[in-house]
DNA sequence: ACTTTGACTATAA
DNA sequence: GTTATAGCCAAAG
């Protein structure tokens, strides 16, 4: 371990910032998604709380990747501007219509379900 | 220690 | 299909 120094009340937060930054390129996934892999599965505000410090842990996490379950991009008024989520998604082939994901199902990513099927 | 809040989700109408 | 309400858990004030 010894990878990078957090606070111990942190210790939920890291595990959120390290499972959005196994979020494959042009993937997403949704808040409940993450919450359930870590065995919170009903704290999923929590995740989305986690993303407001994201942009302060290094290596940055991938926020832009991670949307509720409606596929609805509920975070972007928290980034840099509020187009920013937006054309990263875009920029990684996916599709934003109306701050939600077009295919949503499509490019949707759950970790569990992932890492289940990698065995 | 108590209250408020929040980048959510599931259920009901 | 949508809108409204309740539950949920942990951090911040």
């Amino acid at each position: 371990m010894a990878k990078i120094k957090f606070k111990k009340s942190d210790d939920f937060f890291v595990q959120v910032y390290e499972v959005t930054r196994l979020i494959p390129y042009g993937r997403v996934t949704s808040y409940g998604a993450i919450a359930r892999f870590l065995g919170h599965s009903r704290a999923s505000r929590m995740v989305g709380y986690a993303m407001n410090n994201a942009h302060t842990q290094v290596p940055p996490v991938p926020a832009h990747r991670v949307v509720n379950r409606n596929g609805q991009l509920s975070g972007k008024h928290h980034f840099a501007t509020p187009t920013e989520m937006q054309e990263l998604l875009e920029m990684e082939g996916i599709k934003v219509k109306n701050d939600t994901v077009v295919n949503f199902h499509l490019h949707y990513w759950e970790p569990a379900t992932m890492l289940e099927d990698l065995e």
